[in-house]
DNA sequence: CTAGTTACATACACAAGTGTTTGTAAATAG
DNA sequence: CTATTTACAAACACTTGTGTATGTAACTAG
């Protein structure tokens, strides 16, 4: 019952797509490989073939997407200095809009805040999830101090605060949407809370007219 | 060696720490109550004398402490509607400078966001922690539906938003303090990053000097 | 055509965890 | 002082999970 190479891709997929479904369903501690082949349609001879171990399919279900900080961070880091404060802002707001439209990256992430236990066997995806987080926040940060913006920050925020903040907002409202997706609507609320969040870290910032012309 | 009634509580206080200790090493559901009990100097038989499994130790080791969610919605309730946001704005102040300062609290919060799985079993526990969330996001609604509020929002915010907003900051700052406690200083950092909060959501927010006259 | 390899299924050995039952010494009630 | 709980320890029975080893049919390279 050997199958071709293309049958054999999509049996790997099918073990993703089940540890993506069961992890979601019942965390990924809680999920048994055997748990994950059956629900997949094979045995567990199939999973070991395609991944080493439970840690191992974990990350390769990681890398299917791009996680919202790896994605900032890259955007962040390819854009020039001009006007680096509304290319910051139309990050923030897409990510969060990408999260409400991309069912894969909701239920990935989903796993990720809410579904998994950092303990030592997956600690190489925390740490690679960390990473870029950091790599966000530092982004960030730099955009907060550049000359022209720094000038801007209300008196006794400094840009390292500003950029935790904006950071910590994100982190907030995706874990509290994730909990509790009627909470609010990504795709109208997201402007809002962004603009009101720069508004209270940047002096001038404009209105919000200005800011969604449509 | 039937020891006294009192020993009797030193060794559920016992186990119970253990188990605080464990779960934010290992994880929830990697740590085995085998596991707890050694580290308790005792052996599973008196850890099941005292809980009846690993979802009710988890449970009472919850109840030990008021968690930031409940213990916000407690004192908002409490508190009569004079001035309701200067009250909003030092009751999170307050829980980010608690949080750093109790240790047990900070320990089982982490527990809470990064080293469980809520999963069937634990689903009584996320069911009570939600409760007091929402009822938090409620009563700060509330807050920001008083007459007197209310009609200094700024354009495109309502109540409702605004009250998410809070919410998803304080998760959000949470959430990435117990990552990383080098982030920011919980201390003398919290009401600058709630003032800017704030100062996003409501049009004439004061300034942070008139706040924190000292 | 046949050797070797691929893509699994099956079976095995082992460890660990759970809930329950039973045993027991000391505290305590009467 | 005796009977009965209490507060555990120890042992048991069972399930589940992991990693590995072995089997095997079909694909594929030469």
């Amino acid at each position: 019952m050997r199958r071709t190479k293309e049958e054999a891709e999509k049996t790997r997929c099918a073990i993703l797509e089940a540890a993506e479904t069961l992890f979601l369903e019942k965390g990924v501690a809680h999920t048994s490989l055997e748990h994950i082949a059956r629900h997949a349609g094979v045995t567990r001879g199939a999973v070991y073939w395609h991944f080493a171990n439970k840690a191992d399919l974990f990350n390769a279900m990681l890398g299917q997407v791009r996680l919202p900080p790896e994605q900032l961070a890259e955007r962040l880091r390819g854009c020039p200095a001009h006007d680096p404060l509304m290319t910051l802002r139309e990050l923030c707001i897409e990510a969060i809009e990408n999260l409400a439209r991309d069912q894969q990256k909701r239920c990935i992430f989903t796993i990720l805040l809410r579904r998994c236990e950092f303990t030592e066997e997956l600690r190489e995806a925390e740490e690679r999830h960390e990473a870029f987080i950091n790599l966000f926040i530092a982004l960030c940060e730099q955009q907060f101090s550049a000359p022209s913006v720094a000038s801007r920050l209300h008196p006794g925020l400094s840009p390292r605060l500003a950029a935790r903040a904006v950071h910590a907002l994100i982190v907030g409202l995706f874990h509290d949407w994730l909990r509790d997706p009627n909470l609010f609507d990504p795709l109208s609320d997201a402007a809002p809370m962004i603009d009101a969040c720069f508004r209270g870290l940047i002096r001038d910032w404009p209105d919000a007219t200005v800011l969604t012309p449509s």
